[in-house]
DNA sequence: AAAACGGTTGAACAACCGTTCAACCGTTGG
DNA sequence: CCAACGGTTGAACGGTTGTTCAACCGTTTT
């Protein structure tokens, strides 16, 4: 499935501003990168992993704790963890029983810092 | 269903550092802010509305353009625009038979650029 | 060594979401 | 006036996704 195509046979109607669109088609960004972009948002984009981030920002916390402060199970949490993990937002140090994670990256606190902004407009 | 809350029956395990869990317990957004927060990321995490976005950046685009450009049926098209409508990341002008979108916000535009910052790692 | 505990995992289920399809509305042009 | 066109909408479908449940693993404790 290619994006951006010229004269896609998907799309049953002519284009009304050739120019326009043709300009627009080559600033276009890859369509790799657009994927790439809505499945960083994607995982943004539930408020159970939301709150882990805020959780384990500044200090690490183990997922049991994580799991009290949410009032959710460690089944629920642990499966969470696992996309952040998979998605390098988070980082985790093994300690006995424990298992502590944290933020990985403080570019995701400031586009968190950033939509909230936006979000009280 | 409530967030935070101390002892919540849902969970099957103890606390375990009660003290840290309690200063994170204060320490956390509402359970709204929350909500709202990944709300606007889902609006995000889909490849489609991203796309969207970066087309009509800068320049207002018609329907029909947007959906030559995307590869898209206008229906598709348009049933994402009123998703981005709802959550005013765009503002529409008709004019005639067609109708123009365009950004509403350039906080959107910064916090897109962050996040190709964060992806490019 | 066995029980207890923190944590992970896979399957299953329900809820959600994006595209398609068909019908429709408002404007325009013959 | 009516056919054509740009755009919107609701229902339906297929795929995705988050939580639950039960089973499991590794470490610690007794």
């Amino acid at each position: 499935m290619k994006l951006y195509e010229k004269n896609a046979p998907s799309c049953e109607c002519e284009e009304i501003h050739s120019e326009l669109v043709e300009k627009r088609r080559a600033e276009m960004p890859d369509e790799s990168t657009l994927y790439d972009l809505s499945d960083f948002f994607k995982i943004l984009g539930d408020s159970t992993r939301v709150s882990i981030l805020f959780a384990i920002d500044g200090e690490p916390m183990c997922v049991c704790d994580i799991a009290n402060l949410l009032g959710m199970t460690k089944s629920a949490v642990s499966h969470q963890l696992k996309i952040l993990r998979q998605s390098d937002l988070v980082t985790y140090r093994k300690s006995g029983k424990n298992v502590f994670y944290t933020l990985a990256d403080d570019h995701v606190r400031d586009i968190i810092e950033k939509a909230l902004e936006h979000i009280k407009e």
